[in-house]
RNA sequence: GGGCCUUUAGCUCAGUCGGUUAGAGCAUCCCUCUGAUAAGGGGAAGGUCUCUGGUUCGAGUCCAGAAAGGCCCA
């Protein structure tokens, strides 16, 4: 006979099945079938954001791939048209740096003997590095993308859009040079973005120090002023303080037994001083604003009045002095205050980071190195009062680690705070996962927007097309090639590499070459020499990964805005800021309507994985060993994507063994019964409404399992959705399947097995589709070979079906519950067998149970079979009462009787504690109220207000739940023992079928010989021992030579065995 | 210094509207079932629900504060 469906083998090796399938997916172009399939349909977009491929991709990244697949490939099921186009991010800071640590470079300078040329033709190759890597997890992970026709940010034609984009910032006269203070990395040479600084912050000792500022018209009196940076007191304009503290005059003892006098905020005095002091008297900080002190350098000619105190709001008594040195060319707040009190900028620090000549003492020193002589200095000048050192977070380079300086120099911004509150308002239109994120870390990232410091002195990156004549100043921004070629002109465009369109190449140095005559002057256009931000190619991804607006512009109207993205939280302040940023800027309306935002994943002892701690898990290892479907399924189940989760090979293991094999030893079950009986589930059909509760009860579960994955999916909760699946499949294999096992070994026809194949098999195919998303690979094994076995002509892959629609008729929640009362039975019986230490196997003759409704005393009428079954027993019997069989004990329920009687109910207790418990019990089994005295106040308690608990027994074993109550009848009679018997000796032959590796239909012949206990057992349950073993014939005699033999010894009882295989 | 998140058994996680004895899986131990199963069932052991205070008849749950860890900002 021919097998109808393909045989399953027990064991599975889910990697290598995943193997298989992933030769069949690329055999067969079945992602972008499963694309086409919905072409015309409404489309629901999709951003890839895109890793840089210079480092290898770690278990993160494997996260973010899996929640990434899972929601495409649900709407595509769903019939929405979901294109999934790859990206790649490579330019920016990360990449040259990379670079440079080859070449062994420690600057720019070095970059530029070197040739800017070359430099970047490195960076053009270090940045696919991994590609392969990153290629092979997206691929193995099953990470549906177009990885063949990536958007690439370093393509002519992304640059040209990203052009575009920015002429359109510059025509609403939002891109401007501007002189501002700037995180500033001194090794790297440029300034950086906030949410590149975002990235660095760690811990770092500085310096702390309090100086003295010598007041001009008061000798001997000092303003006490404190920093953590000492190589700014130099750039030292001005001295604030806030108009609302509360200042002091101290007198102190100087070491020269001389005393001095420090001005202080009042609330610091403990802070900052030491040994004694006296305070002289309170001063308003109206009293020190304007009064000068004495500079504390003068290298740079000053014109402009300065070195006096002036008022400014942030000035904080949390730390410090309440007296704030003010350098605006090294603080932005600093630089704010300047302006409004036209204070001077002294700039004594260069672009590389170190004192100018004009700094005689420190010239040409990094200014951080400075420090410690400065410290020195002024302790020599007699103006340190007091130097220690200040644990304190400090941002440092994201990529090389160099402390940033906050520094004032000229660079080109986007005025994002013109646009903060359609920002703000844009914001309002996105749904967050988890939703805290909208109003709190992004909410408030808006709100304190600052102009985005887009120029970057460096030299791989999109240039920034802005020309500059060099006669007049007149600028200009490009914003295509054609445009710039046009004012170029054409003949001499072609001889610049950058435009020449057989070797375009628009980075530098071949743009720079590109200059234009002034259309103001005689004067020449020559570029600008920065590049940008590479967070804004990335931001620019929506316009730019089509081309437009030079591409197929209905193209990209149709993916814009996307319905959603995913990535993880650091990303809030990256990716997810400059979407949002330059889509509010370009287009004023968000760039995403649906974001999730994933946590961190943590090693097995909660620390962060990192390559530099070495504890990172190696995802590729993780697939290897227990397949990609265990993982997406881990990082699924284990907890909301956004939370962090740990991760170890284990707990992926653990997937396998209790879900994955659950499942895959069900549909094994079906495959090995349904080819036994070939069985063809298109030639039956029995109206769901006709089959048995069993089956109807599993399909209640099932659709209901349908709607709630559904729904679930659609409102991005991927855990809410998994979960369920897990529990719909435990369930089905420890219920549902276990419990029909003998419908389906039942020879020849009968409706009642159609019921059951019928069923199962539509809780596996639909199972099947529900975990496509999920688990795409063993979900595409079950589907094809349970569908396409029986319809040839079904969609080649679980992934171009439609999603399943739940049918609300079938969800019949009083079945649900009435099987949640037979497992229920079942449990308090088996716990009740253990108690009284008998063996299931061991037929009893009866089950005395109570319920606590009428409804479901009914239910076990109805179902109670279930019970007798699982249980082993001869019998049920519901009863009303149990009295002298049992014990009672009472108590009230806290829910009812706490919120009826409030402070009375602790005595409420007390006095029902000690009632007599039976006729406490019988009154409520009358649906009597029991009425107690309580402080002297008469209180009735209802019978639904309190619980009556049973225990012990005499023959019988009770075991008692919320009111349900099963009493086990445990006096064995010789009839159930001999029974009990016979169980164990078929127990023993279908162990020998199974060592002899018969097959499950193979039958046999028993041969026996055993003591007088075990005979006669035998010649009573010879049927019942020879229908179970599937044996033709029973001999009471020596096993043959060629017979499959064993010496038992059941319950002290000898007995030899031999099984023989009839042909 | 500020914002946000997390904290429940050795590990991974549930815990609804405040309500009886705080649950499940893994791991350990005992028992058991089994011709689908690497599974299932029953039990033992394992808990200061991070801590402190408050509200309440009653707090894992609500409120306030603190601690630890994480992320972000200054």
């Amino acid at each position: 006979m021919t097998e109808r469906f393909t045989p399953v083998p027990a064991h599975v090796h889910f990697p290598s099945l995943e193997e298989k399938i992933l030769k069949f997916w690329k055999e067969n172009d079945i992602f972008m079938r499963s694309v086409r399939n919905r072409e015309g349909a409404q489309p629901w977009v999709f951003y890839e954001g895109p890793p840089t491929a210079n480092g290898l991709p770690h278990i993160g990244h494997a996260l973010t791939r899996a929640v990434k697949d899972a929601f495409p490939r649900y709407q595509t099921m769903k019939g929405r048209f979901v294109w999934r186009k790859g990206g790649w991010d490579t330019h920016g800071l990360p990449v040259e740096l990379e670079v440079e640590k080859m070449l062994g470079f420690s600057g720019k300078q070095a970059i530029e003997e070197y040739g800017i040329a070359e430099f970047n033709q490195k960076c053009r190759e270090s940045v696919f590095k991994y590609v392969r890597e990153w290629e092979e997890l997206t691929d193995r992970l099953g990470f549906w993308i177009d990885l063949e026709n990536p958007y690439v940010t370093l393509d002519n034609e992304y640059i040209e859009s990203v052009w575009w984009i920015l002429k359109q910032i510059w025509e609403k006269d939002l891109l401007y040079q501007g002189y501002k203070v700037v995180p500033y990395c001194p090794r790297c040479g440029t300034p950086l973005s906030d949410h590149e600084v975002a990235q660095g912050y760690r811990e770092a000792e500085d310096p702390s120090i309090f100086v003295r500022f010598p007041l001009v018209d008061e000798p001997g009196t000092y303003l006490l002023v404190w920093t953590t940076t000492p190589w700014t007191l130099p750039g030292n304009v001005a001295v604030a303080v806030h108009p609302e503290v509360t200042y002091v005059m101290v007198e102190q003892r100087t070491a020269g037994n001389g005393t001095e006098r420090l001005i202080l905020a009042k609330d610091l005095l403990d802070y900052a001083l030491q040994g004694e002091y006296t305070v002289v008297r309170e001063l308003s900080a109206r009293e020190l604003v304007g009064r000068h002190y004495h500079p504390l350098y003068t290298f740079l000619p000053v014109e402009k009045d300065y070195c006096y105190v002036v008022e400014a709001d942030f000035v904080t008594t949390s730390e410090g002095t309440g007296l704030v040195h003010i350098a605006p060319a090294f603080g932005a707040e600093d630089m704010e205050l300047g302006k409004e009190y036209d204070l001077p900028i002294i700039q004594t620090v260069d672009e590389r980071g170190r004192f100018i000549s004009a700094v005689t003492p420190w010239r040409g020193m990094f200014v951080k190195d400075a420090d410690p002589l400065i410290i020195e200095e002024l302790r020599r000048r007699g103006l340190m009062y007091r130097a220690t050192t200040y644990r304190h977070t400090y941002p440092f380079c994201w990529r090389c680690s160099t402390p940033l300086l906050y520094y004032a120099k000229t660079t080109w911004f986007i005025e994002t705070t013109r646009v903060r509150d359609r920002l703000l308002a844009n914001n309002e239109l996105i749904n967050w996962y988890p939703e805290h994120i909208k109003y709190g870390r992004f909410g408030n990232w808006l709100a304190n927007n600052v102009d985005w410091a887009l120029g970057r002195d460096r030299y791989w990156g999109t240039p920034l097309p802005v020309w500059v004549c060099d006669q007049c100043g007149h600028q200009e921004c490009i914003g295509g090639i054609q445009e710039l070629r046009q004012k170029v002109g054409e003949e001499r465009a072609n001889q610049y590499k950058a435009l020449n369109p057989a070797e375009m190449d628009l980075h530098r140095p071949y743009i720079d070459e590109v200059t234009y005559p002034c259309p103001e002057c005689a004067g020449t256009m020559r570029r600008v020499p920065e590049v940008i931000d590479c967070w804004f190619d990335s931001g620019a991804m929506p316009i730019a990964q089509y081309h437009y607006p030079y591409g197929d512009q209905e193209w990209f109207r149709k993916q814009f805005p996307a319905d959603f993205i995913s990535e993880a939280v650091d990303q809030t302040r990256g990716w997810f800021y400059s979407l949002h940023a330059i889509s509010t800027l370009v287009f004023d309306q968000p760039c995403f309507r649906n974001c999730v935002v994933l946590g961190l994943i943590l090693d097995e002892d909660g620390e962060k994985m990192s390559k530099s701690k070495g504890n990172a898990i190696d995802p590729m290892e993780v697939i290897k060993t227990h397949g990609a479907d265990a993982l997406r399924w881990y990082l699924y189940t284990a907890a909301p994507p956004w939370l962090e989760r740990r991760v170890s090979l284990n707990l992926i293991g653990e997937v396998v063994s209790k879900f994955l094999l659950t499942l895959w030893n069900t549909y094994a079950f079906f495959v090995l019964y349904a080819n036994l009986d070939g069985f063809d589930p298109t030639a039956h059909d029995v109206p769901v409404s006709e089959r048995p509760d069993l089956d109807r009860w599993i399909l209640a579960e099932l659709h209901k399992l349908i709607e709630t994955v559904d729904t679930r999916m659609a409102g991005f909760d991927l855990t809410g959705a998994a979960r369920p699946i897990a529990e719909f499949v435990d369930d089905l294999s420890n219920w549902y399947v276990r419990r029909s096992r003998r419908r389906f070994w039942r020879s020849g026809e009968n409706r009642d097995k159609v019921s059951a194949y019928l069923t199962l098999y539509e809780c596996l195919v639909t199972l099947s589709q529900l975990l496509a998303p999920f688990t795409p690979f063993v979900a595409e094994e079950i589907y094809r070979n349970l569908v396409l076995s029986v319809r040839p002509d079904a969609p080649p892959s679980v992934h171009m079906t439609d999603f399943p629609a739940a049918n609300r008729a079938l969800v019949d929640e009083k079945l649900i519950e009435d099987t949640q009362l037979v497992m229920r039975i079942v449990r308090l019986g088996h716990a009740a067998r253990n108690k009284a230490g008998i063996k299931v196997r061991q037929p009893l003759a009866k089950a005395l149970v109570k319920v606590r409704t009428p409804a479901e005393r009914e239910t076990l009428q109805r179902l109670g079979n279930q019970v007798v079954d699982e249980l082993n027993l001869k019998g049920l019997e519901l009863v009303e009462d149990l009295s002298g069989i049992i014990q009672y004990s009472v108590s009230g329920i806290p829910s009812l009787l706490g919120k009826k009687y409030g402070a009375l109910y602790p005595k409420i207790r007390a006095a029902l504690a000690a009632c007599n418990p039976a006729e406490v019990a019988a009154k409520v089994s009358a649906g009597q109220p029991v009425i107690l005295t309580v402080d002297g106040q008469e209180v009735s308690l209802l019978p639904e207000e309190l619980n009556v608990q049973v225990s012990a027994a005499d023959g019988f074993e009770v075991v008692e739940e919320a009111g349900h109550m099963v009493a086990l009848d445990v006096r064995l009679t010789p009839e159930l023992i001999n029974e009990g018997l016979a169980r164990e000796i078929i127990r023993r032959i279908q162990v020998m079928r199974k060592d002899a590796g018969f097959e499950v239909d193979d039958r046999i012949e028993i041969y026996y010989q055993a003591d007088e206990t075990l005979t006669r057992v035998m010649e009573q349950f010879g049927d019942y021992v020879r229908s179970e073993t599937l044996a033709e014939a029973v001999h009471q005699a020596p096993a043959p030579a060629e017979s499959f033999r064993a010496s038992l010894d059941i319950d002290k009882h000898p007995i030899e065995l031999g099984i023989l295989r009839v042909a």
